[in-house]
DNA sequence: CGATCTTACGGGATTCGTAAACATA
DNA sequence: TATGTTTACGAATCCCGTAAGATCG
């Protein structure tokens, strides 16, 4: 059987209009076109559906049938169609976002706000997790996408940097190496640092950094969050180094920041499963927090700030 | 919105087969029009609704709820054209035939006998009554379709002719007019006649014929049902004018029945309402009258007799 | 490297509209 | 005769299939 939703929708729009050249006017077809498509069905159907004269068209028992069918029937085609096409288009629900502890402290307060502005019917839930714990949230769909440290090769996840920024220095006035604008890194060798530890996906760059410079690390304490880094190398239990996100300074602090030389970079990347769709909404907070890291760049490159 | 029927059976068939190859297989398209035509969709939808890589194709959200309600939906739909087609070809139900006394006693039996035999799922209605209800009957939708005695015109009506028949005559043995084959209508001038009431379309074709033949009436009885002829004829209360249908003579008759030239037809007519369709069963059953009615003139041009 | 989807493009079927023919009240 | 449907036919569109290209595992 062989039949098209064209011919269907026309058969419709004549019950109810009892006329072709109306029907054809209201779906903008030509009256020929109308009857045309009426043959065909009733010729597909094996029987007349509606018996018309030039003063009226009637349904025989069958049409009366079909149409009575038909009619419920594709109007909730139509409904299920703009359902899913207002759901393509709809920016609402939650989104689930994972994210290392930096980022959620530092650039998603500003991406949440942001989100609350562009889409007031989106609800983000952010989760702060050690980066491995991210990723294998991204990897089990308990969240839309993560925000990860890298560089970073996953290669089942697919993966977007966002932002690149340099490692600093962190030390008080009084240190010696205070008195430089800048720092090498050959200057850290032996002495006592307060790091992350490996929850950050920091921590294996920096690792990684001191090793390429031959430094002899003297890593005296390894904090699990951020915030505490300050305190730790305010009381002169040693120096640190921290990406810039963790700026600015908070509020009284005496510290320092200083850049090191060769820079060393870390980036942010947004990761989400391979080869699946975001939801819309997903969507929208992929690109919103996208958007706000290259804000964010945008403003360093002009205030020649890190 | 522009969809089309296609595109949404295309993307059924692949929600179950995950697969488009597979999918084009199973409903006769290759695999790129299969891809083209869930390209479209989505673009029509304005989102997403297969993750697909060269080793498996997804639902996306959007897809998995567009499938779970596009499935049945396009199954009842199939279903409901199914019906309605099954209901063009369906000879059953029951059709309603209305027919003057004369066809109902005469040419009806047989042809409900052939219904019966040629569809055996069609019941059939059949009411015998006075010609002017039959025409009522018909015109009030009563019935499917009427059977009348013409000639006769009735110009809101739709009527078929589909057998003609002399008029004859029926007397004794001992009448003076049984001596000829052929009797001539002058010759029932002054005769006693017994006739039908008007409730038989013969009998106002009888009248017209002995006023055009210029025959003085007497007609002594006029009769309701044309069964009561023989008797009166049989008493030598008359002589009689019927249709040849209302032979053969009953069982034991001594009656003779004679030719009378000029020779004056009725004809039997299938009258149904002007430009409704009959039910796919009325349309059988009314085509089977008309083979009866063809039949039963072959057969009398064969033997040579009315 | 094999299996699968995507894209490009030519050909064929479908379908549309104009206009003339036809039918009916 | 006026209104509305059917038919004929040229034209535009749509859609499919082949085949080459791209991608993923």
């Amino acid at each position: 059987m062989n039949y098209t939703l064209r011919q269907l929708k026309v058969f419709v729009a004549v019950s109810r209009e009892r006329s072709f050249s109306q029907a054809g006017q209201r779906i903008g077809l030509s009256q020929s076109a109308v009857s045309h498509s009426i043959k065909e069905l009733e010729s597909e159907m094996g029987i007349r559906l509606l018996d018309r004269t030039t003063r009226e068209v009637l349904l025989t028992e069958a049409g009366e049938q079909l149409a009575s069918r038909l009619d419920p029937l594709l109007d909730e085609l139509n409904t299920t169609l703009l359902d899913v096409r207002s759901y393509g288009r709809q920016r609402s629900g939650t989104v689930r976002v994972a994210a290392s502890q930096t980022i959620s402290a530092h650039l998603m307060p500003q991406c949440l706000a942001a989100g609350q502005r562009h889409y007031p019917d989106i609800t983000i839930r952010l989760s702060d997790r050690p980066q491995q714990w991210v990723l294998q949230s991204v990897r089990n769909a308990e969240v839309d996408f993560g925000i990860i440290i890298g560089p970073l090769y996953v290669d089942d996840l697919k993966t977007e940097a966002i932002l690149d920024e340099p490692f600093l220095l962190l030390c008080r006035q009084d240190d010696p190496l205070a008195q430089q604008m800048v720092v090498e890194w050959q200057m850290l060798n032996q002495r006592a640092l307060v790091l992350q530890d490996y929850a950050s996906g920091s921590r294996i760059l920096i690792d990684k950094a001191l090793q390429q410079q031959q430094i002899e690390a003297q890593i005296v304490q390894a904090i699990g969050h951020p915030a505490t880094l300050y305190p730790m190398v305010e009381a002169g239990i040693g120096i640190s180094i921290l990406p810039a996100l963790a700026l600015p300074l908070p509020q009284g602090s005496t510290l320092l920041v200083r850049r090191i030389t060769p820079e060393i970079n870390r980036s942010v990347m947004l990761v989400r499963r391979k080869n699946r769709s975001l939801t819309p909404a997903a969507g929208a907070v992929w690109e919103e927090v996208r958007q706000q890291a290259q804000l964010l760049t945008q403003r360093r490159t002009e205030t020649r700030s890190f």
